[in-house]
DNA sequence: CTGTTAGCGCCTTCAA
DNA sequence: TTGAAGGCGCTAACAG
């Protein structure tokens, strides 16, 4: 791999020339910028980020930790905070966690290492200490949480305006006729999944229904948990609920499964609303009706921040942490028409 | 951000000792050990990987260049390429080139710079030059295609066994008594779909059918395109095909959206098989038969044959490019079931 | 076992 | 406008 040096010999300058001709930023005869790029071009000369990054001390890398980007809402997110991230020069490093508490610690220490300039995070599921995040930001790295906001955590976070689409969806389901409605959520250890029930007992009670502790049922992000969960419900339950409200989409997996399984279809026995999009295209049955998330927008805006806090980093004092909530909107499909 | 000097002046020993516990090449004594892990502590002292991979020009970072992060098949592919490469210590930068040269050009010189030791990739769509890759390679960054196989390159590839893989979706639709299959392809200018179509034709010939070009139809990777095409093939027809293959997912929800503007549905009005699976779960109606690759395995594959050159490297002479083909299997479903 | 030191490739003053 | 030189933080000899 050519160095510096080596482009610099071929041309018969000195390498100061050839980092300027590189840079742009200081300006070099023509005669000798050409001599320099034909060297570039015969050399196939790539500069080293690695020695430009030990010498500025600015990697232009931005690090994104996902629960699992397998999970359709994450890649979109990742696209947004790509793009963003693009359009300054900066790329962007992915990893998963797969809700691992000990994955995520292991991840913002490489990333650490990495001397990326900003964190996105989306926290693990798993009860995580924020003291690790904390020390990250303290240290200069700038953290914005997306998607899930955990508690007491000084950062920057965007994410969806949780009690308004849990109440949009609520009320969806209230205008369409139904009164007992159950809700699914994942582990309320996530501020969001407590956000959404929030909305949700806010939506019943506006409508004058009764907030029945029988129809809130808690279980996590893995779909074969929550079908368990649903179907002992289901069985166990005198009066069935006549819809229910998901707060997220492996959630609603699971409750699905756990509909099949009981024989229930929707809309025809009940009906069904979820946060995110389960399917690529609503050309699939049941058309689920749907609570989504500017998944995008939340990677995009998110990175956006991130810019923010590190560019302004040298100088001014630090600003209290920011806030965005984005809004979801409704897709209405099958699934909430009452029959 | 503290620095090993810093930590050797807290813990009062040589950097050079700092080094040796961190990296535990070189014995340490006990009392020292432990001064150097508290100073560590103390200061929360992440060591710089930009410094030492500028030391021993090694990042301990790969590449992944894929069209679009967003097409359900590349996370489980990137997931199990991350897999392998964090079982070696190794992390992982995943860039989307949207199918564009122009981007994947920009993101191969970006990862160059990047001095990553190696380059996974899913080449774009975009007739692209491989030069580019063929010099990367001779640069000694070793570089391995996955699923989409360009000609000419000397390269190693894993993909999925694509002749056999379109041979057993076709077979299994000729088992079920359909007898005039169309297939809907991607461009022709990738070698896969060049491959599935071959395996569809060799399938029929087997069966004593006749190959009707007219029930060939060839689009892209975009799914309104498809469906333009597909309207126009369906309606146009005099004999409507009984049964379609599509070659890969954007491709067969083209399709299906065609199918349904035209008011057939599958498997009523028409059999259906495509590569790739189509939803997350197989509670969704239609329920689709589908040819399906080792999306992770091709990935883990990929990054375990990149290891091996990188490795290698120093030493031998160049081994010839290996080419992997996995099989794919079938998960037959409604779409396919003859009425 | 521990300390010292020479670069890795590049950018950025500073002089010429 | 061009060239020379000092590190950025770390590792890997090498010397003690």
């Amino acid at each position: 791999m050519p160095t510096i040096k080596e482009v610099a010999d071929l041309a018969g300058v000195s390498v100061g020339t050839v980092s300027h001709v590189v840079s742009g930023a200081v300006p070099v005869s023509e005669p000798l910028r050409l001599k320099v790029q034909e060297a570039i071009r015969e050399l196939d000369y790539h500069p080293n980020h690695v020695a430009r990054s030990l010498k500025t001390s600015r990697t232009r890398t931005l690090g994104i930790i996902v629960p699992d980007m397998t999970i359709s809402f994450y890649p979109l997110v990742i696209r947004g905070a790509e793009t963003a991230a693009w359009k300054q020069g900066y790329s962007l490093i992915a990893v998963n966690t797969m809700d691992g508490a000990e994955r995520q610690k292991e991840l913002l220490s490489l990333l650490r290492s990495q001397r990326v300039e900003g964190i996105l995070v989306v926290v693990a599921a798993a009860p995580v200490p924020v003291l690790q995040i904390t020390r990250l930001i303290e240290a200069g790295i700038p953290v914005v949480c997306l998607d899930r906001i955990p508690e007491k955590l000084p950062a920057d976070s965007v994410s969806v305006e949780d009690v308004s689409a849990a109440e949009m969806g609520t009320d969806h389901l209230i205008e369409m006729g139904y009164r007992r409605i159950a809700i699914v959520t994942g582990p309320l250890s996530l501020t969001n999944e407590n956000r959404r029930l929030q909305g949700y007992e806010q939506s019943l009670r506006r409508a004058g229904i009764a907030v029945d502790p029988e129809l809130m049922w808690h279980g996590n992000v893995r779909p074969e948990d929550v079908a368990a969960l649903c179907q002992q419900k289901i069985r166990s339950l005198a009066i069935r609920p006549d819809a229910i409200l998901c707060t997220n989409g492996p959630t609603a997996l699971g409750c699905l499964r756990a509909l099949r399984d009981c024989g229930l279809s929707t809309p025809e026995d009940i009906g069904f609303v979820t946060f995110d999009e389960l399917t690529v295209d609503d050309l699939f049955q049941p058309a689920i009706t749907t609570i989504v998330q500017p998944a995008y927008e939340i990677g995009f805006e998110a990175a956006t921040i991130l810019f923010e806090r590190i560019q302004g980093k040298s100088g001014e004092e630090i600003l209290a942490p920011r806030t965005i909530r984005l809004p979801a909107s409704l897709k209405v499909r099958e699934s909430s028409r009452r029959l």
